[in-house]
Formats: C-alpha cells, structure tokens, sequence
DNA sequence: CCTACCGATCGGTAGG
DNA sequence: CCTACCGATCGGTAGG
C-alpha cells in the first residue's frame, strides 16, 4: 500500500511544481518548444505517461509553464514594491526590481517571456495568446502607476503614457539581450541610466 | 544528357540561393532550430539529401543563413545610406532605415537577429558565436559614427557613445516586439520619437 | 504513477 | 541531384 502509484492531493501538486519548477528553467533557456516531454521525464526521473498526466498535452503544459513564469514574474518584481503607493515613486521601484530580478539571473536563460513571445510571436494558438495577454497584462499595470503619476504631478500633463511604456519595455529588453548574448555586466547600469533619463528629463 | 543530375556552376548557385531564401523566411518566424531539413526539402520539391549537399550538416545551413540574413540587413539598412558621410547625420539615417526596414516586414517573422539571438543566447557553439559576432560588428558600425558625430561637434563631448548604442538597440527590440507580439501600427511612430529624444535631448 | 507501444519526423548516410 | 534507408527522438495512447 505504502509504496503504490496512487498519492495524496498535496503530493501531486508537489509533483506538479517539480515538473513546473524544471520547466521554466528548461525553457527560459532552450525555449517553449525545446522543452520536449522525454527530455524532462528523463531529467525528473518520471515517466513520460506520469508527466503528462498532469498537463494532458504538450500545449496544456507549455500554458502552465506560462502560467508559472507569471507566477514567478509576480513575486520578484510587482509584489516587492507593493507597499509603495501607485504613482512615479511606484513606477520607479517597479523598474527597479525589474532591472533587479534580470542581474540576478533568477532562470537559467534570462526573461522566460521575451524568449518565449520572440519564439511565439510568429505563430498562432492559444500559447501565443496566453503570451500576449500576460504582455497587455503587465502594461496595463505601468499604464496604472503612469498615469497616476500625472494626476499627481510627478509627470507632466502632456507625458504620452503609451510612448513611456515603449521606451521602459526597450530598456528591459536591451537588459535581457546584453546580459545574455554579451554577458555584458555592465548592461544593468545602462538600464538605470537610460531610465533616470526617461523619468527626469521629459 | 540534357536532364541529368549534372548541373553547372551557375544553377548550382541559383539552387543554393532558392533554398536560402526560402530558409531565411521560415528561420525568420519559426527559428533557426524550427528550420527543419524535411520540411525545407518539401516545401522546395527537392530532396533531403540533395538539399544537404549544399551545405553539410544542419548547423553548416543554419550558419549559411545568418550569412544571408546579414547579407540582406546590409543591403536594406546600411547600404541605403553609404553615400552620407560618416557622423551625426549617417547615424541618424541609418536609424531611420532600420526602422523602415522593420515597418516594411521585409522578411515574415520580423528581425531575423532578435529571433535568432534570442533563441541561441542560452546555447554554445558556432551559431551563437557567429549570431554574437555579426551583432558585435553591427554595434562597431554604429560607434564609428557616434564617435564622429562627436569630434564633428554634433553630439556633446561626454556622450557615453555605448550608453546611445544600449539605447538604440533597446528601441529597435521594442520596435519588433510591439510590431509582430501586437500588430501596433503606432510602434514606428514610437520608435521615431524616441531616437528624435536620444538624439537631441541629451 | 508505470510499461509497452504507436506513427511521424528528426538529422544524416550509402550508393549511384 | 536522387532513392532508400539508418537509429534516435518526437508527442501521445492503451491498459493497468
């Protein structure tokens, strides 16, 4: 009895995130498609059938690894600056641990969803539009903070809210690709110094 | 006779440029690792076999693409504004042709280098280090012409001329994210506006 | 959660 | 440039 397949409910939702942990390391690194089912049965010391149990497919897991790295984004960045009230204080924090959590290399292969929107973006279905969401998503919360900047003064009133989002997200992606193709340790300076100009010299 | 195999030197190239065309268009939206011998010898009517002879091994291909993709890039970006002489007014036009050159779609995925680069940042061997080395010689480039635009006058003396490239290349990021993730019509616009400011208010 | 298996496709080679 | 073939791996299923 003790030793048999059959496990309780915490148990397999600690299987799930093993699984779930494995992958988005696999995947920030070698993509949403290289992370092939055999390779993480292999890795995981699990069958390939007890793996996909959990997800059903290839897709159903590619999503929850989307779902993850959503997850994962969350604790690192947005909900350490939470205490701060919505506005440019809020905003600049914001970046702050986002330039953060990219120098601290939390996976493996840098920004899980600029590697993953890059490698999705030319393609259709629902992984893509999973991707997409957690991108609008994310805007939407700068778009939030900037704003209430403006009403509070922080911003000028005629700061073009959309054109401050492009320029915080070309930072970031900037960040990543230095980081990860150059290695390049001095990018997270650049980051922070392109963004003080962004937000003082408007 | 007429219809052997044999062919001369000429259709032999022909033949090689076919398959690279087509290669750099599916490399460009699926990836350089999404480029299958299988599928690329369908889509072309020729065989598998017959396809690898050109170029070896799969890795010999994928190589032999970057060589293109680099190929095209000269020729629709800088190539377009070799008569300018070098300085301020080249870097700005040289911009502005990327820029143009990432609106026009000219290849289906967007930016065959983010795809790539993104794609084999996490990796090791060849094609990485080809993918890192043409990016290092795009960023020479466009030194030379900031640190002549800066002993021309054009740009103040303590311009931080790798803090300008670290900014250039975070909006042409943001540019092909935002135009194949979300269609946005407005990113060029976007991405103009933001070179008028890195390039006049520093 | 497993073993055992499926058809399809992968990169690549032998031989012509 | 082809046909015919190789072993390995892909995602996935049947049955327990």
């Amino acid at each position: 009895m003790c030793v048999s397949p059959r496990r309780s409910v915490a148990d397999t939702l600690e299987t799930r995130q093993r699984i779930l942990d494995r992958s988005l390391a696999i995947a920030s690194a070698e993509g949403l498609e290289g992370l092939t089912i055999g390779r993480l049965a292999d890795e995981l010391g699990m069958s390939k059938a007890g793996l996909l149990g959990h997800f059903g497919t290839k897709e159903g897991l590619q999503l929850a690894v989307v779902d993850e790295a959503a997850a994962v984004f969350a604790r690192e960045v947005p909900q350490r600056v939470k205490q701060l009230p919505s506005g440019l204080p809020r905003l600049k924090a914001v970046c702050e641990a986002w330039v953060s959590y990219l120098e601290r290399e939390v996976l493996p292969g840098g920004c899980f969803f600029t590697a993953a929107t890059t490698e999705f973006d030319g393609r259709s279905g629902r992984v893509r539009e999973a991707l997409a969401g957690m991108n609008a998503l994310w805007r939407r919360d700068l778009r939030i903070h900037a704003r209430r900047a403006i009403s509070d003064g922080d911003l000028p009133a005629d700061t073009d809210v959309e054109q401050l989002i492009y320029e915080i997200i070309g930072i970031m992606l900037a960040l990543n690709h230095f980081l990860q193709l150059e290695h390049d340790s001095s990018a997270p300076v650049r980051a922070r110094k392109a963004l003080d100009r962004l937000f003082s010299a408007r």
